[in-house]
DNA sequence: CTGTTAGCGCTTTCAG
DNA sequence: CTGAAAGCGCTAACAG
């Protein structure tokens, strides 16, 4: 029978049972090799696949040895040797918007496929923690990182090409960083709600949007849907609201604003509808339009928004869903490449977003 | 002026200008130390925090040499030096799930506190991924794991005290696994919600539930809720549905049956009430309700649910919140002082849940 | 086909 | 106060 790897004379486990065994230290390469009979270096070339290279006995026995010890490679040294650890730093500014799940959903499956290891690193929403978490996977050594950036500033990630780690930005570009970009063409999607509106004969649309600060894509989801409504040859009235949903006396400042103007709008004998720019917005704008017109809201103010949480279905609210699975898988393959030595310039996906019609906008 | 780490005569950067600098190998400790022109002996002190040991120029010239090669210590070399690598596994079931973000969000918390970098796994509802994944934190030597179990099994984590990764539980208990365990006080939360049902008058409890498999919190609660019923003097009835999210065919017969029983309840002139399990059956209680009963649904049949999710305020149904930050916390908490050595018998947390009463049952 | 020998980047005795 | 040296667990030449 062979040992346990760390009681060549022990005193632990003292009586018998499983009882407060002092956790045994894990078996190393060189257990194994010694419990096999060989040297490491076959051990190693095991692990590796150099299966070829080993005759059948030898090959045997190591594989006995490894089980019998529940021998486990440590990633770690595996890591230090080679100089890459097959670990993909993925920083998320927010968990709790069903986006970013989403999105991680993408980012494993791609992870599996390619072979690495997420480490996920959430922001909630605070530049701080995003700075933080930054360094800390510098400092792990991750061969590259896909950021849904929250305020990341040019500084933190250098430029693909020039040094730093190989980068993907999700959803919000970074200014002045020049890396590879994935996430929804704004553009057409703000273009394929507004149509939609504007098909359905809703004359005066307000876009609501978070206050822009250094998140690209709410700057470019208004610039679009200015850009629409100035298409239009009709009479449509467009404004857009901001909503800061950070700040509770802002926001309340703002739903009223809204409320007015819906209210005028009604006087007016005009068809209204909001959209929102993303879900947050979305739900914020749900809940107050139930507090402040009851639980019918939804016969008198339309509401569409980009992103397709859980809920909308039953809110029955219309909405531009991103296909956000590949999103991710996208990000993981753009980065794989970059690991990889392709360095192309830098690159932008920009996917197809689906309008998903509901009760909301169709009556 | 000091050299870049990797440049001692390499023909790289050929140009000028940042362009495509192949990246530049990160500086490393003797680097550092032949920058400060001294011993890595010292930096590692510095890094260390063994400040006063180290003269004020030592000092001095150490911080310049580190800011200058923008040195960050490899903390894979040193986990693998030390032993301990402050990484925690984090198993999560279900990502979609809004409880297990919330979870996260205390484990994240007290991660932070505790200088824990937690390495989150979300095993996307497959057993499978779960083992893989499990399998994973293990080569990766995390120093303890968060599990919030699918279908583990006994066998793949050791029981606290013999030799296994120190592991922590999270609203599920695994069969025949002593381990420490924290989440809902199921008895108490289901009595809670039966209770404010009973007291609102209705008399006809439907507790709906997912298959129990392996998943103890979901047999907790429903043993939980037969027992509150037995405890009533009145004639109200209970009784409960199993509901399986995962298989559509047997999801819609069971909807159907729950349909029937509402229209039977409804001809008796009883007042039917749906208690969910958890969030996610909540969800789909509700859209099949809406679908079937049309929008005022929420007038025909009362919902109550444990889990808060983010729209439960905007269909207004009735919840029972669980702490759910505190509750990630405290299993970081648990963890850290089998880390660290402590090893009592397997403690439990359970947490009280709140009530949080909204339309669906105050009409 | 197999084993020996150097390290990867860091911490930690153990001597100055 | 400071540094030299010996590894942590693993891989990768380089010899057999």
């Amino acid at each position: 029978m062979s040992m346990a790897p760390g009681s060549t004379d022990s005193a632990e486990n003292g009586g018998g049972g499983p009882t407060l065994a002092r956790a045994p230290r894990r078996a190393t390469i060189s257990d194994v090799a010694r419990e096999a009979g060989t040297g490491k270096t076959s051990i190693s070339r095991y692990l590796n696949g150099e299966l070829g290279v080993l005759s059948p006995d030898l090959r045997a026995r190591i594989e006995a040895a490894i089980e019998r010890l529940d021998y486990r490679p440590n990633q770690m040294a595996r890591g230090l040797k080679r100089g890459r650890n097959r670990l993909l730093g993925l920083l998320l500014a927010d968990l709790a918007n069903p986006y970013s799940v989403e999105v991680l959903q993408g980012v494993e499956a791609a992870c599996h496929a390619l072979g690495y290891m997420p480490l996920i690193c959430h922001a909630a929403n605070e530049v701080e923690m995003e700075r933080r978490y930054l360094q800390l996977l510098t400092t792990y050594r991750v061969e590259g990182v896909i950021v849904n950036a929250l305020g990341v500033r040019e500084s933190m990630l250098k430029p693909v090409g020039s040094g730093g780690i190989p980068a993907v930005l999700i959803d919000r570009t970074v200014d002045g960083l020049e890396a590879d970009v994935v996430g929804l063409d704004n553009p057409a999607a703000v273009r394929l709600g507004t149509e939609h509106l504007l098909a359905r004969g809703y004359d005066d649309i307000v876009f609501v949007v978070q206050p822009f600060e250094h998140v690209s894509s709410r700057r470019e989801r208004e610039a679009a849907f200015r850009a629409s409504m100035q298409a239009t040859k009709g009479a449509a009235c467009g404004m857009t609201q901001v909503l800061d949903l950070h700040d509770d006396a802002a926001a309340e400042a703002a739903l009223a604003a809204l409320d007015a103007h819906v209210a005028r709008a009604a006087a007016r004998g005009a068809r209204c509808a909001l959209f929102a720019a993303n879900a947050p917005v979305a739900l914020r704008l749900a809940l107050h339009l139930k507090s402040a017109l009851g639980a019918q809201w939804q016969q008198r103010v339309a509401l569409i928004a980009i992103d397709d949480p859980e809920w909308a279905e039953l809110a029955g609210i219309t909405t531009i869903r991103q296909p956000t699975r590949e999103i991710g898988y996208r990000a993981v393959e753009f980065l794989h490449e970059r690991i990889e030595g392709a360095a192309p310039a830098a690159r932008a996906a920009a996917f197809e977003g689906e309008l998903v019609a509901r009760a909301s906008t169709l009556g």
